[in-house]
Order: structure tokens, then sequence, then C-alpha cells
DNA sequence: AGAGTTACGCTACGACCTGTAGCGAAAGGC
DNA sequence: GCCTTTCGCTACAGGTCGTAGCGTAACTCT
């Protein structure tokens, strides 16, 4: 979570939590009042009741508090059993957009990826801290699609994988992009278009590939 | 292209254009060297060879300057008749990927759309500027499937209308969130797929509801 | 209990960037 | 030639960054 320094050592005064919790519950504050550009350091340690050095203390810059600070908002992400494949899909796309309309997430999530380009460990960070953890929707989603008989049975596996890779590209993708730079409404009906695009292209693979 | 202030007076010194491709030009070349966040106008205006308060004269603030001079590279995008939808839309996707991965537009793509979440005017210059233009792609290429027999003709023009936001939206999304999220080659491979995705898609569409 | 180690709050600081103001000079139109 | 606008230049107030140094607080180990 933080980035406590290499070795946890077990002596000496310990990292107070009040303060961690703190901290990252004032970064989402300021990134709703204030957004990504105009949050400063010291304004988020007024926030949270702590010196500004306590910040620099545990994270290197703005763009690694601000990715701990959104990560855990991405966790209560849950895809449960509707019927169909298109039907989850339709509830995850949709709880998705209403986490991405949230001011926190809205300026903060664009602005962490474009630093990444030039900040190969913070890429890494964001890998870790909040991509990958969604990733384990979409194999659940196809697992229990090839279960109930929508998606056949796997051949190759990496196939399989490079399938998984690519639906969540497409997902995420599309829906950051119809939210933050068409800036135009994630609703139901767009939502049932692009799941039956999806659920219509994968069932087509099938079909032809085997 | 530039801010210019509203009515574009006929007396007075006019607005050199050299200072213009100067200021633009010497904008991505900063953007390559440092990158979206180390970028300042101070350093832009001593590459131009211009004074600061020149810039000030023209473009409000860094993303709007960045946005002016990014986009000209976006209007590089060509779609050659290719023989059919799919080798159509993979050619234009490598295109997009290849400008997705000059330093200049990968760094400043992301930060001016989180700049735009809370900044209205600039939005809209990014949706004139950059997004709007590239949707002429999907439309040509969407008639040029219908003329070819590959996809039905128009029945209802509100949905084409929304079929052709929708498909905007996946492929873009699709290509920026590997390129810059997943931070993952976008090649061949993962192109062919995306493309059969989405033909295989709008065909099982098509069958279904036309 | 005492020694050692680490975190904390506080203050101060140099370096840097922003965006604006004021000036005289330059470059056009009438 | 007069008027208007832009230009380069300098200077500036305001704000942020990230660090250093200090004394104090909290916790562990002996």
């Amino acid at each position: 979570m933080c980035s406590r320094t290499n070795r946890s050592s077990r002596t000496g005064r310990p990292r107070s939590t009040e303060a961690d919790t703190a901290i990252l519950e004032a970064t989402r504050a300021a990134l709703v009042e204030l957004g990504w550009s105009k949050l400063t350091m010291g304004d988020v340690a007024g926030r949270a009741g702590v010196a500004k050095t306590t910040l620099y203390r545990r994270w290197a810059n703005k763009s690694e508090l601000v990715v701990d600070a959104v990560a855990v908002l991405f966790d209560e992400l849950e895809l449960p059993d509707l019927g169909s494949l298109q039907a989850d899909i339709e509830n995850v796309v949709l709880q998705f957009a209403a986490l991405l309309e949230r001011p926190e997430t809205k300026t903060a999530l664009m602005a962490v990826v474009a630093e990444s380009t030039r900040d190969e460990p913070l890429r890494e960070r964001i890998r870790a801290s909040i991509v990958d953890r969604q990733k384990r929707l979409v194999l659940e989603g196809r697992m229990r699609a090839q279960r109930r008989g929508e998606l056949p049975a796997d051949r190759d596996p990496v196939a399989v994988d490079a399938t998984d890779d690519l639906i969540f590209d497409v997902i995420a993708g599309a829906v950051v992009h119809r939210a933050l730079v068409s800036a135009e409404p994630v609703d139901e009906p767009w939502v049932a278009r692009l799941s039956a695009l999806l659920v219509g292209g994968l069932g087509a693979a099938a079909a032809a590939g085997g």
C-alpha cells in the first residue's frame, strides 16, 4: 500500500496508521474539491492534520499518493451472476461507469496514467494497484460463460489469455473513452449496444475458430 | 487554430505567423524531451526564440497550447480502401497505434484529457481539434463496408449514428488503453484479434437486428 | 528503567513556475 | 504621419516543491 522503506524495521516508533488513512482520505477530498492539477501536497497535509514532511516520508510525489488514494475505490467492483454473459457484462460496465463518474476518479485516473508514460515505477504501481486487480472480473465472466455453454471450452491456453487481455482493454478502454473523452453518458442503451457487440463478436469468433 | 481574440482586427501590427509555428514546434520538442509535467511556458518560449508574454497573448495556459501543438499530428490518419472491412480497420488501428507511440502524443494526450475533466472550454477544444476530426474515419469505413455488402444498408439513422459513436469509442478506447494503461504492444496479432471481434460483432448484430 | 532507533511536527529555506504589469520599439493600416 | 496592435524585455508577487535541521514522541530490546 504505502511506500515503506525496504525493510520493515521492528524497532523504533512505528508509523501512524491513523495518519495513513487520514492522508488518503484527505487526498480524495482534495481531488473532489480541487481536482488533480490544483491539488498540492501542502493542502493535503493540512486537511489530514499532518505535517507536510510526513507525506514525503511515505510517498515520493503527488502521483504515487493519488494512485494509492483512488486504488481502493476500484475494489468495489463486483460480478454477480445474472444468468447470461450479456447481462453480466452490462452490470459490471455500469458499475465501472458509475465509478468513473465520481469526481475523485474522473480527475485522477487519466492524470496518473499520463504521468506514468514517463515514470516506469509509477506505471508498475498503477498496474499492481488498479489495473491487474480488475482483470479478475474478465476471467470470472469468461469462465462463467463457458460453464453456461455460451462460449466454447478452452483449446489453446495462450489464445485464451490473449482474448482475456483483449476483452479487458476493449471494455475498460471503451468506457473510459466514452466517459472522459467523448464526454457522453455511459447509460443503459449504450451499455446494451457495447455488450451486444462483444457477445456477438465472441460468438462469431467461436463459431469460426472452433 | 490559435486563440486569437474574438474579432481579427484589421488594424495594428499583425501577429507573427512565424512565431505561431515556432511556438507549436517548440512545444512538441519540449514534450519529447521533458514530457508533459516538466514542460513549462518559459522553456517553450526560450526554444521558440520568443518572449514568454507572447505565449500568454495566444494561449491561456499550458493545456490549450499543447492541444494545438499535437492536434495537427492526428490529421495524418488515412483510410485507404484495402478491399475488406477488417483490413481497413486493421490498417487504421495500426496507424493510430504508431501515432500513440510518439513521445509527444503519448505524454500529452492523457494529460490534457485529464485536465479537461475540470475545464469545459478545454474539453471543447480537444473535441473540435482532435476527437471529432477522427470520427470521419469511422463514417467512411462504415459506408464503404455497406457499399461492399459487408454490412446492411441503413434502416434507422439514429441507430446508425449510435453505432458509429460506439465503434469510435471502442476502437480509440481499446487502442489507448492497450498502449498507455496496459502498456503492451499494439502489434499485428492484437490488432487482428480486435478487428475480428468488431467485424464479428457488427455482423452478428446485423444478422439479428436486420 | 535506560539506551537505541525511528517517526513526528514544526520552521525555514532555495529553487522553480505562474501569470501579470509596464515599458519602449517595431510593424502594419489609414 | 497618426493610430493601433504586437513584440521583446524586465520585474514582480504569489504559490509550490522538496529538503534540512531541530527537539520531541513512541516503541523495542536489554
